[in-house]
DNA sequence: ATTAATTTGTTGACGGCGGAAAATAATTGG
DNA sequence: CCAATTATTTTCCGCCGTCAACAAATTAAT
C-alpha cells in the first residue's frame, strides 16, 4: 500500500526516536555523548543507532576534526552525524494571499523556495494551487521525489493536527475544511498540517533556539502578535485550539480601538499596520510599507516615538509571559524586527520592568524571520512527524 | 536504614503508579475500566494490581452495589478502590503569620487541623514550631505514625522542590533556606516542598476540578492573586521557579498604584486588601474584613460596584489565562468567593468579552476555599510524592 | 618498544514488563 | 443445563534496555 518513492520512517520505537531526535538536535554526537544526554546506557545507544545507520539516517563523520579541545587520553570518540540528504521534505504556509512553500532536507535547511499567489480562497482553488506549487518544487530535483519524507502544511487560526482539520481560520474564511485529507489526495503525499505559529515553534524547537531548552517561547511580531509555547517537553496546543494568544493582552484602557472590538490591544499598538497608522497619523509622512517608516524612523523623532511606543508594548507582553510560563528563553522575531536597534532598547527597559523576580531572568533572544522561515516550519513539522509518528 | 513507622511506596514502576492513580483519582474501577483508560492490556492492569493490593493499598469493593444502571449480561465487574486509611500524611502550609496543618488519609480527606500562629520568622523558630504542630497532629491517632506516608510543606514565593530549597520567599524574608533538609531532621519524617499555588494545583489536580483534564489552570483571588497551571500533563512550574504571575497583569494605567510600583494591576484591583481600601474610600464605612464588606455590599450600591470592578479585573484576567494556555478548565478559587453572587455576573461577562474565539469555551468552575484547604495542597504533593516517586 | 591506563564502542546473557491468546470465572437468557 | 457474554487470570512470548565482559584505539609512563 506505500506509495513508492516515499520514505518509510527510519525508527522503530519510542529510544529511536530518542537517540535520532538527540543526533538531529545536538550537531555530531559520539555514541557515548549520546548515551549521556539521553540517559539510555550506552550498549541501548549502539543498538539504536545500529538500523538508523544501515537505512542511511545516521552516518559517522570521517574526518574526525581531532583538533578540537580534546587530546584526552583513552579510545577517540567516532562523531556521529545526520544524513541530511537522505531525504527530503516540503513545507506550505498557506496566507490569505499567498502560497509560501519550501523544500528543506532532514535537517530544515531550505533547499528550494517558491511562492504562489492566490486568486482565490475558496477552498478547491486553494487546494490546486497547492497541489502545483508542491509539484513544481519537487520537480526541482530527481532527489526530491526519490527520496520524500512528507509535506508540512501550516495555515493560521484554529487547526486540528489529528483530524487534519482546519476549524477556523479567519484569514481564509474558513471552517471545518478537512484539508489534509483534501491535500493528500491533490498530491498522492502524506501530509501534516499545524497551526502556522506552532509550526514556528516547532522549528525553533529542533532547529533554532529552542534547542536544548526545557521550555521557551516563540513571539512573533508582524500583521498579528503571536506566541508559540513549549512547556514540559511538549508544544502547547490548547484544549479548544487556542493557546499563545497574547496578541489582544489589553494594555491600556484608552488605547487605540482593535479589530478585536477592545481598546489598547498589543496589536493595536504594535503590530504593523498599527505602527504604519500611527506614523501617518503623527508625522503625516506617505509611508508605504514597513521598510519605510524605519527609514523615516531614523531621522525623525516623531516616527522614532512610535517605535517606542511600540516596543514598550511588546516589552509587556514579553514581561506577560515570562510572569505567566516562566519559560527559560523568549525567542522575538518578525519581519519589523530588522529595525530591531528602534525597538530594542524600549523592549528589553518594559520587560525588565514587569517582569516578576527570577522571571526576569529568562534570555530574551532576538530572531528576524523572513516569510519563507514560517514555510520552513511546515517542513519542520513534516520532520517531525517523519521521525516521531507516534509523538502528538 | 528506613526509619521505623514510615510506610514504603507502593509503587514498583511507572505502570504500577499509573494505575494506582486512575483508581485513586477515578473512583472505585474494575480492573477493565482501568484497561481502557490506561489504554494498558487487562493482564498488565492485573499484574500491576496485585501487589498493591497484597500491600493493601487497594482493595476490591465489597457490595457490588448492583443496581447502577447495569444489569448487563456476563461476569460481573469487581470495582477496586483505594484503602484511604492504609496510611496518613501532613501537609503544612506555612504564611508569613501561621502555620496550617492537616493530617489527612491516602485520598487527601482531611482527618485533622490544627493552627499554630508564628511569632516569629526566623528560620529555626518556623522549623521548631512546624515540627511541634506535625508532632501534635500525629499524636492524635496512633494510626497516623503507624502508617505514615509523608510530609508536605507548601511557602509562598520561588521554591525548588528538587533541591528543597526555599529559594526566596518574600511573606517570610528568606533566602536560600534550606527548609526540606531543616524539616526533616527536626521531625525525622520524609519530606517534600512545594510552592503553595502548585500545592493547591496537585489538590485539584489528583482530588478536585481537575481530574480527568488534560489541561487545566488554578486562579487563587485572596491577599495576591496567583495561578496555577497544569499543562501537557504537568504542573508548569517556570525555569527560574516563577510561573502562573498574573497578579499584575496592567490593565489600566492610571488604575491604582500596586505594591510592585506599577499601577493598574490586577491585585491592586481585585485583591482582597485593595478592595477593602477601595470601599472605606467610595463608602467612608468602616469595614475591618472582607465579611463585613460582603455584608456592606448587599445594601449599598457603591460597594457593589467596587465588587463590580474587582470582577471586571478577575475576568480579564480568566481571559488572559485562557487565552494564554486554553485550558480545559479554569478552577477559581478564594476566600472572597463566598460572595461569589457579587462577583459572578462580571467575572462570566468580561471573561466572555475578552476570551478570543473558541478559548471562551473553556469552563469556568468556582470552588470556594478555606484557609485549610492551602494545607491540604500541601498534603496532596506528599501523597504524590508517595505514589509516583520519579515524577518531577 | 612495551605496558598500563583510559575511554569508546560492541556483543551476549539476563530480566522486566507488556501484549496475545487461552483458560477460567461469573452471570443472563433461554 | 446450555449458549452467550463479559471480567479476570494465567501462560507464553518477544521486545528492549541494562549489566558485564570484551574488543578497540589511543595516551602516558617505563
Amino acid at each position: 500500500m506505500r506509495s513508492p518513492g516515499h520514505s518509510r520512517p527510519p525508527v522503530a520505537g519510542a529510544t529511536g526516536s530518542l537517540v535520532f531526535t538527540t543526533v538531529l538536535t545536538g550537531g555530531p554526537l559520539s555514541r557515548a555523548d549520546v548515551a549521556v544526554r539521553t540517559g539510555l546506557s550506552a550498549a541501548a545507544v549502539t543498538k539504536a543507532m545500529k538500523p538508523l545507520a544501515d537505512a542511511g539516517y545516521l552516518v559517522e563523520v570521517e574526518e574526525p576534526a581531532a583538533d578540537l579541545g580534546s587530546r584526552r587520553v583513552g579510545r577517540p570518540a567516532t562523531p556521529v552525524r545526520v544524513h541530511a540528504e537522505r531525504c527530503y521534505f516540503a513545507g506550505v504556509k498557506v496566507t490569505g494571499d499567498e502560497l509560501i512553500g519550501v523544500v528543506t532536507d532532514l535537517q530544515a535547511t531550505v533547499c528550494a523556495v517558491r511562492h504562489r499567489s492566490l486568486r482565490s480562497r475558496a477552498v478547491e482553488d486553494v487546494v490546486t494551487e497547492l497541489a502545483a506549487l508542491v509539484a513544481d518544487l519537487l520537480d526541482e530535483s530527481d532527489s526530491y521525489r526519490a527520496s520524500f519524507g512528507g509535506l508540512g502544511v501550516s495555515v493560521g487560526g484554529d487547526v486540528d493536527p489529528e483530524s487534519g482539520m482546519v476549524r477556523y481560520s479567519p484569514f481564509l474564511g474558513w471552517r471545518q475544511v478537512p484539508f489534509v485529507d483534501l491535500v493528500a489526495t491533490a498530491t498522492g503525499l502524506p501530509v501534516r498540517l499545524e497551526n502556522d505559529v506552532r509550526a514556528l515553534t516547532v522549528a525553533e524547537q529542533w532547529f533554532g533556539s529552542g534547542v536544548g531548552a526545557g521550555s521557551f517561547a516563540v513571539v512573533t511580531v508582524g500583521t498579528g502578535i503571536g506566541c508559540g509555547l513549549f512547556v514540559n517537553e511538549r508544544i502547547v496546543s490548547g484544549a479548544h485550539g487556542v493557546a499563545g494568544e497574547i496578541g489582544h493582552l489589553p494594555f491600556d484602557r484608552d488605547g487605540p480601538l482593535c479589530h478585536c472590538g477592545n481598546h489598547g490591544c498589543v496589536e493595536a499598538i504594535a503590530g504593523n499596520s498599527a505602527i504604519l497608522d500611527r506614523i501617518r497619523q503623527t508625522t503625516g509622512a506617505e509611508v508605504a510599507d514597513l521598510a519605510s517608516a524605519i527609514e523615516l524612523a531614523r531621522n525623525d523623532p516623531a516616527a522614532r516615538r512610535v517605535f517606542a511606543v511600540a516596543g514598550h508594548a511588546i516589552g509587556m507582553a514579553l514581561a506577560a509571559v515570562a510572569n505567566f510560563i516562566g519559560p527559560e528563553r523568549i525567542v522575538i522575531s518578525g519581519e519589523g524586527l530588522a529595525a530591531y536597534d528602534l525597538f530594542s532598547e524600549q523592549i528589553r527597559t518594559t520587560f525588565a520592568e514587569h517582569a516578576f523576580g527570577a522571571a526576569g531572568d529568562c534570555a530574551l533572544i532576538i530572531r528576524p524571520l523572513s516569510f519563507d522561515d514560517w514555510a520552513r516550519g511546515a517542513a519542520a513539522v513534516a520532520i517531525q512527524r517523519f521521525i516521531a509518528p507516534h509523538t502528538s
